[in-house]
DNA sequence: GTAATAGGTAACCTATTGGTTACATATGAA
DNA sequence: TTCATATGTAACCAATAGGTTACCTATTAC
């Protein structure tokens, strides 16, 4: 979860992912016409999305297809929805309840 | 929202969240109870959430008092539902608009 | 086979993050 | 007033992030 969090938290990153949602079995060097940083730059935001599992890649010959993959954000979603929307209807989380087991209140 | 999801992105923080919403008014000292790091380290994160509009902070007496604030993560939350939905249902974004403007695609 | 193309790896640099200790400030209590 | 308490600030440090250039590898095209 924190790595999908930190993967959402850069802008370009995001970019990238709607770059990608747009047209699926897009290539690194496709990816790297909408920016204008160095390609090495957009292949290390690639890696952190990919290892998010926010981005899947299939080599196919000399070029790399990437598709986006919106499971990681349902389940954030999904979590955000339970979770929060607990948090702010005020209701009890399961980490209150470890936290006052632990602190014993 | 980079500053937002930065701040989601660290389990204690997002721990410090449940925290302050369980008992709102929470001191400094009362959040540090629950981790083993030093009091300095748990201020710096409430300093990340602060300046992510995560958590509001009112000064009363010797203590400061945290409030937890929904409002960044409500407006994700929607911005998510909205940007994002239409992603998984496979929808132009904004943002695909602009590229294609500035690329001519 | 050779050259151009698409991508990957290595080494390096700077800024930011997340932690520390030491010290300072302000307020509540005795 | 004096002391303990609650918080804030400064200076420092190691690890990570995000960028660079240079070079390597693999595949397609001629």
């Amino acid at each position: 979860m924190d790595k999908v969090f930190q993967a959402l938290s850069s802008a370009p990153r995001r970019a990238i992912l709607d770059i990608v949602r747009d047209r699926p079995g897009s290539s690194v060097g496709h990816v790297c016409k909408f920016f204008d940083v160095s390609r090495i730059a957009v292949m290390k935001h690639l890696n952190v999305l990919e290892e998010a599992g926010l981005l899947i890649s299939e080599k196919k010959g000399r070029t790399r297809r990437l598709y986006f993959n919106s499971a990681p954000i349902q389940m954030i979603h999904e979590r955000w929805t339970s979770e929060y929307s607990a948090l702010w209807a005020g209701h009890l989380t399961e980490f209150k309840r470890q936290v006052e087991a632990k602190q014993g209140t």
